[in-house]
DNA sequence: GTCTATATCAAGATAGAC
DNA sequence: GTCTATCTTGATATAGAC
């Protein structure tokens, strides 16, 4: 005990991902995390200097990811109009739960502290106004936007208990929203 | 200061769920929602024995008022199969939006602690069974159910910030996926 | 750069006066 | 039944050795 080692800055944020899903973000704690990772609670601050900071790293880490999987899931798809929209409803389909539920539980605890708010505002807003509200398909994008989000936090925080097959019958409702899909 | 006054139960859940709205529940203390109730802290502690009693007392309190909400809009709709649906759209619409606030932050919290996330899941599950999945008609009320639930949420929590109008027609598109409506 | 040890503090909960 | 005062804990953050 007490050795030394190369700290993985991203072996840290794993860790802190999995205790907010298995315990909730209100239990979080950077003991827990230290212990979790495998590294002390100081080399833990040195790396992430405070709480908000290691949050805000998870966002980032998180949101780029999710980016990242969109573009590709939506150049696989093609050229069609609506193809970053179709890309979201297949990923939050094919999410594993655990991922779903880690990416749930982040979202609730970026919404009850407004300072880190920003970063999923600025996602989600900037995916909205890529469909116009006065056009019949940019309506309908929209509606289905908010119902895989919807169903994305429902599903993800656990406040909704639906079999795979349900889901999956959701899921194809969803994906029929949408525009020459 | 220090003169009794007889406790107000209800003063006090008005108390704890407005600080919950205004700075996160992650920030909720006991401490806050006396002070903020006008009572002492050991008032507080005689009527809520833990902070959980009194997270429990907020779900039991709200839940009960929103069911109450949702009946009488469904009569004041009348026989039409979807009723309840239809008076949940409207409630949720209708909802001002520091009363959604608070309401999705309610539920944001329950779901960072599962032994609170019961009486949330009963509500949900019990209105989806009321829509057969084997039904076309089942599935649309299904996919309603999301979309105005994921609607509060995104709305509730500041996750997607879009205007007055904009948000009028997302709900009309909802209820347009209910049938019959 | 990572560790151990400790300071500091906020918050839930308790004890006992009135 | 409500109050004030205090206890106790757990968690963030810091200090300094290695």
């Amino acid at each position: 005990m007490g050795r030394k080692r190369t700290i993985d800055r991203d072996g840290i944020l794993d860790a802190a991902e999995e205790l907010t899903r298995e315990q909730g973000a209100a239990h979080l704690s950077l003991d827990a995390v230290a212990r979790r990772a495998g590294i002390s609670k100081g080399g833990l601050m040195y790396n992430f200097p405070s709480k908000d900071a290691l949050i805000a790293a998870i966002t980032e880490r998180d949101l780029g990811r999710f980016e990242s999987l969109l573009a590709e899931k939506a150049e696989r798809i093609g050229e069609k109009p609506y193809a970053t929209l179709l890309a979201r409803i297949e990923a939050t389909e094919e999410e594993s739960p655990e991922t779903l539920a880690k990416g749930a539980c982040l979202t609730a605890t970026l919404a009850q502290t407004p300072e880190h708010l920003g970063p999923i505002q600025k996602a989600y807003g900037d995916e909205m106004l890529r469909y116009a509200p006065e056009t019949d398909g940019g309506r309908r994008a929209r509606l289905a936007m908010i119902a895989v989000e919807g169903a994305f936090l429902l599903r993800g925080l656990g406040l909704m208990e639906l079999s795979e097959d349900e889901w999956r019958l959701i899921f194809a409702d969803i994906r029929a929203l949408v525009p020459d899909a």
